[in-house]
DNA sequence: AGTGCCGGTCTCAAAAAGAGACCAGCACTA
DNA sequence: TAGTGCTGGTCTCTTTTTGAGACCGGCACT
């Protein structure tokens, strides 16, 4: 395997192309999407097959762990008590697929795997990390909108 | 109601006290969001918490349409022409609980309903934008990596 | 009088997620 | 030597979520 340069775009580290940093020209951009695909549906749409793999209950999460440093595969279940195992194979096998996680096996005697993040994993989490930034310094206001809410139709 | 000026917190933009903008310390937050959570499990967990409101299938593409203009809901179902009038009702519903979305009735005659981004919603999609840009940016690599895999299983 | 648009709700089928039993292989202990 | 535990899974079953599509009332226009 060739280990091929990080060469991932970071957004806004430099100049894009057609792609402004501010919300510029999103009807447009949503326009095209829709042409891309066909007329049809969004089923090429890139936002969408990207986020889906994000978009998982469990994937940020597991981003943000492997983010820190490599885990293996009992400790992972053992910091996310409420995940099934069946799911945290499920979602590490994704985010393997889509490139963001490398999963390793070393010969110990009870076989020990080990699941770390790729460069493309590392690129990708700089931008979740703004997400997760934001969540955590903006969670009450989410929840007092919430529990407003709740409050109004009842 | 209360207009109450928007003073969502924007990261990156100033100072935050606990939280650095660099991955500092994410296996403290990982412990730390456990001890919280009563040493059970995550369910407190602000990340999973407003994470998880964005990653509906259809959450993000509803965030992008809404954040260029208001919307009414046939222009929505219009725009994104694979969503089930019912899954476009009920995500529009949950965005609007969590705080993101404005919904209005409009008595004309047939009677529109029009759905518009909240300051909170504007400021959490500043947020989301990064991580859309770079799937933008990066859908190739991801592709290759998933077409790669998927070769390597077969 | 018939047809269509508007923003939904309701029902039923399919897909995804959660819970938990089960597995092989080796090490250590009794 | 038999029993126990740890490793990282898979398999099956049940519950939850999604998707597809019929149905609704009210008004405008033809």
């Amino acid at each position: 395997m060739a280990v091929k340069k990080a060469v991932f775009r970071e957004v806004g580290t430099a100049r894009e192309p057609a792609v402004d940093s501010k919300i510029v020209n999103l009807r447009t951009k949503m326009e095209v999407y829709k042409a891309i695909s066909g007329g049809g549906n969004f089923s090429n749409c890139p936002v969408r097959d990207v986020i889906q793999g994000v978009s998982g209950k469990w994937s940020s999460l597991l981003m943000m762990a492997l983010a820190e440093r490599p885990y293996r595969f009992g400790e992972l279940r053992r910091l996310v008590p409420d995940i099934s195992q069946r799911m945290l194979t499920q979602t590490l096998y994704d985010l393997q697929r889509d490139g963001y996680v490398h999963r390793e096996v070393f010969p110990t005697k009870p076989p020990s795997v080990e699941y770390s993040l790729t460069d493309l994993g590392h690129s990708m989490f700089g931008a979740l990390h703004q997400l997760i930034l934001w969540a955590e310094l903006n969670h009450d206001a989410v929840r007092e909108a919430r529990a407003g809410f709740d409050a109004a139709q009842a």
